[in-house]
DNA sequence: TTCCAGAACATGTTCTGGA
DNA sequence: TTCCAGAACATGTTCTGGA
């Protein structure tokens, strides 16, 4: 439950990009603080520097740490108004839990006025002004402090009042802690939730972008890890106008022919290459991705960019409560035996089935993506995708503790997943090799989608 | 169903005060609206006035009619915001009612920025802007709507364009004025209960206040019909000090004494002749009773004052989970013999038994003192306290319809009241003749309590 | 497609009781 | 008596569906 190391999503960095012209609408939105923080990780130092350890009580408070208006006493330890302590009360007892759907600073007051209305910040904000969520377990903290009050009672009897007086505070002190640490722990995964979140947005936005370059002008695989991250291309090229298409323009048509090969249209997107370009620049997102040599880049990406793009595309499916792949673009994806899309289904009818909510899906994603078992991978690269693993799963498990009514089953039940991704990308790769790549022969190599052929035949 | 003079409480009018130094104070709330509104009634007048039937929707609106925060459309006929579209709905299925506790102009917006909160006059407003309560109605509704399609259809297959035109607009026209009916009624008895509601409140005010002379200055009951309303004293003079006691102070005394007559103290109050005088000063604020002859005023006082009374403790101590009659000092009633408490009993336990709200105290209140059944009444007495009685009455039934399960029968079980409490009156009265009239005798005439003597001896 | 009623959900305030 | 947790109640906003 400790995470010494906490490297989560890298910035995407403005320097790295090739476009010298779209480097303004790059950063569109200054300083998302939810990637600030991790470059910078304020709390955490703030959260172990010495600090009076109980708190005076002073006299009536007159603002709501949480939200600035007027307090009506203390709630939970924290100055705070009956809003934000009734607000506290029930997300803890709630069993949902909600992504910051902009920023993760939307109550933070030193750049706004008014907080915007936000369920993750807010709660995030009760947590970080120090509500004491153990305050609320009613169950666990009436016998914890009954038992503290047991203690101090026989203390009381065969100590003097001094020894008494120190008793009670080491008690003290070890129950600040205790709160500190869930309190830290509480703002890992929140901020681990909230970091992957907000890049699902940009990923989503991206596939829904205008962004649409020929596939002949896409490189290889290793092209793509060398490159900047096209993520941000979202923001620059705005909207695909026209999408969601109201009637599929005619008969899907395959990713890419098996006689002729496909035809780009600056309208259409070719999904099968585009969503694992999407994929690849998931990856290259996460900090701890940069720090892996290039080799261990090539074999992790290519072993895993095929299942991420699966549990992506089968989420986004069942998510618009379809059960057969849906494109960004209002098409379904065609069926054609051979093609990955004929395997899909062994990914959404698990997500179906266990009612999987966005912030599973975002965790998920990324436990698959911290692969340590990928063959070939150097153990240095193995070292650090299992801690970082263990993080996300620790906070998936937390997750489903809080928000299922039978949290491990339904954390066994995801976990499952991940094995079931790996069996169905080794099925697409091997009907890729039988199927497609025959075909794919025959194209000549400029004509190639080298993105797909470089991530099958891995 | 149909009001044609409406005449309520009359405003106490503050040049008919004896004492010129308390003539600032006595006004202290510059015009209450409710009370305003009884001497000349606009709202009835402009629902009158000939106005478009059918109001042209224009663009979106702007502004909520009730509340003047911004309106995000139409809702039940009127530019409205969620707030007060819900308020309405759920006020309008709700089971309770709830009397404003200030002025009735709560929502008056012409005289304050912003609303207070209150429910009565946020309801009161919603109606007046026109809001219509059909529309909730989902059972009638649908069957009138429903018909009214039908017959639309039927007129449409056989008639011209024109005369199917004309149809629809008396059906519309006849459905407005059904809805303005229904609105101008709930409208009164809104207002007679608002109205009733604050005289109660300033009559429970004149109890707890330190207005208390000596009750040798008290006129008789002529005299107090001749002088100005003493209810507004209770502004004046402030609350009783140290009210109420939290001991007894020594076993209670009889409100007057066997032997020795009763002892005067600035502190304490007889509460016998105290009540008495609040009774009739309850009285002397309706419309109509200024409209009696002297003659009628006495003969109708004499008879209802000790009910009045004997309702207004009653309902005081249930009101305060007592179940037997406490006065406004803390102090509990003696129970001797011959006493006016001794029969309290009988008007508590029905109270108790009903769950009497407090709307069906002030109606039932009211409905007392309008009694045409009052021996010796002139003719025109008889027809105008017939009129208010119905009024009251209709009033207090649409109330038990609206508010209780089983309204007619609660209805049923309230006007069975009147009832008892003249019953209870008639034996209170003469027990005061058999045990307690034979030692007022030996009372030198300057020491007796001349408005009991009047009242008990009617 | 737009409008709005009502349901469902979210939020805020007041009441109640125990320490 | 004061303080605050939680319940109960009141209010406000968003979602859903029918016309």
């Amino acid at each position: 439950m400790d995470f010494p190391q906490c490297s989560n999503i890298s910035r995407v960095d403005p320097v790295e990009l090739e476009l010298p012209d779209l480097k303004e609408s790059l950063v569109p939105e200054k300083k998302p603080s939810v990637f600030e923080q991790q470059i910078s990780p304020p709390r955490e130092e703030e959260s172990e520097s010495p600090e009076p350890i109980v708190t005076q009580r002073h006299q009536r408070p007159t603002e709501c740490a949480i939200c600035k208006l007027p307090a009506n006493g203390y709630h939970y330890d924290v100055p705070s108004c009956n809003g934000c302590k009734t607000f506290f009360r029930r997300m803890c007892i709630s069993e949902k839990s909600f992504p910051c759907k902009a920023k993760g600073d939307c109550f933070d007051l030193t750049i706004r006025d008014k907080p915007s209305k936000c369920r993750s910040c807010r709660y995030q904000k009760c947590i970080s002004a120090g509500m004491n969520p153990l305050a609320m377990q009613v169950d666990e903290k009436e016998a914890t402090s009954g038992n503290f009050k047991k203690l101090a009672k026989r203390v009381n009897q065969s100590n003097s009042f001094d020894d008494e007086e120190k008793d009670k505070e080491k008690l003290q002190i070890a129950q600040k802690q205790t709160i500190k640490t869930i309190t830290n722990f509480e703002n890992k995964i929140q901020n681990l939730i909230d970091n992957l979140s907000y890049l699902e947005a940009k990923v989503a936005k991206l596939r829904m972008s205008a962004y649409n370059p020929h596939w002949r002008t896409f490189p290889n695989l290793e092209g793509f890890l060398k490159t900047a991250n096209k993520i941000n291309f979202a923001d620059s090229s705005g909207p695909m106008p026209g999408w969601p298409l109201k009637t599929p323009s005619s008969p899907p048509k395959p990713d890419f022919a098996m006689q002729k090969g496909p035809q780009y249209s600056h309208d259409k997107k070719q999904w099968f290459i585009y969503d694992l370009m999407v994929s690849v620049e998931y990856v290259k997102t996460f900090f701890f991705f940069g720090k892996l040599d290039f080799e261990d880049k090539l074999i992790l990406v290519r072993y895993v960019a095929l299942a991420l793009m699966n549990l992506h595309i089968s989420y986004f499916t069942v998510a618009k409560k379809y059960d057969s792949v849906i494109h960004p673009d209002g098409n379904l994806a065609p069926m054609k035996v051979g093609m990955v899309y004929e395997r899909t289904v062994m990914s959404i009818s698990p997500l179906i089935r266990c009612d999987i909510h966005e912030t599973e899906y975002v965790l998920l994603k990324a436990i698959c993506l911290c692969n340590p078992a990928v063959p070939g991978l150097s153990p240095y690269a193995r070292e650090i995708l299992a801690k970082e693993r263990e993080q996300y799963a620790d906070a998936l498990f937390d997750h489903c503790l809080r928000n299922r009514k039978d949290g491990p089953s339904q954390f066994a039940e995801l976990i499952g997943i991940v094995d079931l991704l790996e069996r169905q990308q080794r099925m697409q790769k091997d009907l890729h090799l039988l199927h497609v790549a025959p075909f794919v022969s025959k194209i000549p190599k400029e004509d190639r989608m080298q993105l797909i052929e470089d991530i099958m035949n891995d």
